[in-house]
DNA sequence: CACCACTATGCAACTAGTTGCAGTGCAACG
DNA sequence: CGTTGCACTGCAACTAGTTGCATAGTGGTG
């Protein structure tokens, strides 16, 4: 999977870093889990390595190499499992059929304004890099289409979230326009 | 987690089961995590047991004790992760920026089918279920807007693919009305 | 009555992912 | 020129979650 990643060169802190960006939103992953699975690969003979070691400072940069490149196009050639979502918040909508935690509420709203606010940063983003979507080549297109996913993504959030306030009656607190 | 799932009692297989419709959208595991976490929260001292056992057959029913809702409270009481989504697809989408691969498009396809076919099952659902809302106690609010999370879910992802297979300018297949 | 599908539980071994710690070297700030 | 912050890598120990297998009773079909 950091196949797809390390598919342009560069070190794991540097995918880590890349990895709030692009498909932060699809994939994440932490640095010790990167420089795992980029040992594991390298060993396995897909990446190749060069040590930047200027002064004592290790940077290792990883690249795909061919073998690694025929890994990615098997992989991508098995299906894959579908699309995964995960939400403790929503297990503990689900509590409060039975339960009342004077807490919940205020969880939600923070939800909210978290989505809300990463929905801010991703429409920002899109507004500056994408500006004009006609004018992108195939790899503009993906990364547009990407952040997008992130865009409904949250959008996807918001809206639910709305219902939820409003299906447990909750004061709307912060509910507001989203676009 | 599991504990306001076996805030209604039930034995592990049928709590696998119920996962798969009340919040399989937002949480999933197997019979094997369940038991498991089930035998954990035992020795934490949050269940009790009762052991059906007609002829040889055991069957264990779960039932929350009083330290576990106190727990449960407890846990509902701290902020929780934000929602996780995790697609190895959309990771694919990304390699494709530089790869070709001839299976893609079709793999497109079926992840779009399949979140149509889930949403039509969940849609019917909420018909079945859910028909006079106004009517609906809190139980049954919750349940309604715990649906809805998964009904918009579904949506987002099959809005999402379109947008993809426009922008990868792909032969428009499977893709049709959606609600 | 042989076979299959389903309810029902669980172990063992594994892979994936997280958390906490620990170190280095460089550049900027005051 | 000491301290802070950040780029950079990694180990060790853990928790979570998956896969494959084993087992057993029950009810229905051909």
């Amino acid at each position: 999977m950091l196949v797809s990643l390390a598919e342009q060169p560069g070190s794991g802190y540097e995918l880590a870093r890349r990895f709030d960006r692009s498909i932060g939103y699809f994939w994440q992953a932490t640095h010790q889990q990167i420089y795992k699975v980029l040992g594991r690969m390298e060993t396995a003979g897909w990446l190749d390595v060069r040590t930047l070691g200027r002064g004592r400072q290790d940077k290792k940069v990883y690249a795909v190499n061919p073998a690694g490149h025929d890994e990615i196009l098997r992989w991508m050639g098995q299906p894959g499992d579908l699309e995964i979502l995960r939400s403790t918040l929503a297990v503990k909508i689900r509590a409060a059929a039975f339960t009342d935690s004077p807490e919940l509420p205020g969880e939600i709203a923070r939800h909210r304004a978290m989505h809300a606010e990463r929905l801010a940063v991703y429409l920002d983003m899109e507004r500056r890099d994408f500006a004009a979507p006609e004018t992108l080549d195939r790899r503009g297109r993906v990364h547009h289409v990407l952040l997008r996913g992130g865009i409904l993504a949250e959008r996807f959030f918001l809206d639910w979230l709305d219902e939820v306030v409003q299906a447990l009656q909750l004061p709307t607190t912060t509910s507001g326009v989203n676009l």
